[in-house]
DNA sequence: CTGTATCCTCATTGATACTG
DNA sequence: CAGTATCAATGAGGATACAG
């Protein structure tokens, strides 16, 4: 696609360049568009929890997305997965200090949400009652 | 779904309730989901611009999905449309203080992004590497 | 210029069944 | 218990054409 260029005049406040595919931002957007990820990571956040225990705590996932979803988080080194050779096999899921600081970046944006909901919510009324 | 009702033994950390669909995070969060939105919002940071240049700018986004991102961003209160009634029209897109504030609240993730990226490439590779 | 409408394709997801 | 495999359905998104 694009491969630099944008207006020029103005400072790249998100990012070096918003319209790489390689930019960290998008990257990082990504990960958080995937709606289960975070809900794992915060699942994570101050337990070591099994793979069903997860399926059952973060109810509406299903077992093939989740097994996704820590298959990709494992891959980008923010959660680990232990196996134990027991019958049948016991594996456990833990947050890396990697996926700790990301959670922890990522509640100034829950913070955010927590505190201009309200906001957001009279905005889409008064749009809505606006327009129809 | 889920009502209420999580492993109770630990602080909610990311949410009331992560598993209500009213929940504020899965908002944010799903608003961030839309990968274009927040590019739209970067556009605006400092800018004042119009329906044409924000397509022209975002490289990649089509008509149809660009102003379905503007009407949701003016529905929850971000940005601000302006039209005037000269010929052919002219409408002009900006940030609101609201909107303003979301986008600083992104800033730290892009940071996080930023100073990690290196970290999780490099888990990558190690991870495709021992897995084929 | 600023959109809306239509069609069409492709990726994501859920459901289900099966395996080590 | 912890997944993988397969299939069907749903919907987001692109291309294109058209309208105010």
């Amino acid at each position: 696609m694009v491969t630099s260029e944008k207006p020029a005049s103005r400072p790249q406040s998100l990012c070096f360049n918003v319209y790489a595919k390689d930019c960290p931002t998008r990257m990082v957007l990504d990960r958080l568009g995937d709606k289960w990820a975070l809900l794992v990571l915060d699942r994570l956040q101050n337990d070591v929890v099994r793979f069903n225990a997860l399926k059952r705590d973060i109810h509406g996932i299903s077992q093939k997305v989740l097994s996704q979803v820590l298959k990709n988080l494992e891959r980008d080194g923010l959660i680990l997965r232990t196996a134990y050779p027991t019958v049948p096999v016991t594996v456990e899921y833990s947050l890396k200090p990697l996926g700790t600081t990301l959670i922890e970046a990522v509640s100034s944006l829950t913070h955010w949400a927590e505190t201009h909901m309200s906001e957001i919510q009279a905005a889409q009324h008064l749009y809505d009652a606006s327009k129809g």
